[in-house]
DNA sequence: CAGGATCCAAATAGATACTG
DNA sequence: CAGTATCTATTTGGATCCTG
């Protein structure tokens, strides 16, 4: 049976699934790095830059096991190994990329907002300053 | 200037910014269940089910930092709070939608995968079991 | 009812050193 | 080069108790 009759919950289950992830901090950002190349390892991480190779292993290593990314070792001195997005991998990429377009579109709405709210939560903290200065200076 | 011209590095902060949002454990679920609705924080942790007050607590205020959702107090007794979309959070329930349809149309290919792999890791950790048996009953 | 405050457990991420 | 192993720091999530 599909999923696309099942129950709510049976749904959420995939979404939350997926989204665990998609929303890891780095996977997204391979996925967009590999698109349709195949890169070695060291070529992802210098890619991305700030990653650490323990985290560039890890994250590999789930989108492999998920069936999202190919790896493939040559057995090579020094070793070789290429990483490349399989056909579930690369159809992942479209609603990746409508979210990727979302974010830049609208990110400036993201940030004002935080502004806006940041700066009314300061305003709530600040010690009450009343318009009133006789008190103390004369105690 | 719009972010649309801006480099891909910048790109990349608002995307993982989004993400941070969007990837974390509660907020695409809220999303879903907002939708085009107000609801009011007990409605939506029953309509969740298993979150904890201080998790939904914590993933409204976000939220609504981020200009996704509004805040209503309403200043009666006992108090009532009422929570809505607002048009940027509508505005992003078309790419979280699109996810949401490739969680369900390929999640049978994301278990089946895994279990292959996790299969083969099995395998790969069994002792060595070769198709001799001849050695240790003789010694 | 809505949520603040606290404490605790678990997951996640990074730095470092070592290896085939 | 492409990892593995280990240790630690940070983040995250949950349970519980308390309040206007």
């Amino acid at each position: 049976m599909s999923l696309k009759q099942a129950d709510d919950h049976t749904q959420c289950r995939a979404m939350s699934d997926v989204l665990n992830r998609v929303g890891d901090k780095w996977s997204v950002m391979i996925v967009g790095r590999l698109g349709d190349q195949t890169l070695r390892f060291s070529e992802i991480r210098r890619s991305i830059g700030t990653i650490s190779q323990r985290m560039l292993t890890l994250t590999l290593r789930n989108l492999e096991r998920d069936g999202l990314v190919t790896r493939t070792v040559y057995p090579e001195v020094p070793p070789r190994v290429e990483y490349a997005l399989t056909p579930l991998g690369q159809s992942l990429r479209k609603p990746i990329n409508a979210l990727w377009d979302w974010s830049v579109d609208h990110y400036e709405d993201i940030t004002a907002a935080r502004a806006d709210y940041d700066a009314d939560q300061d305003e709530a903290a600040k010690p009450i300053r009343r318009p009133y200065a006789g008190r103390e200076a004369q105690g």
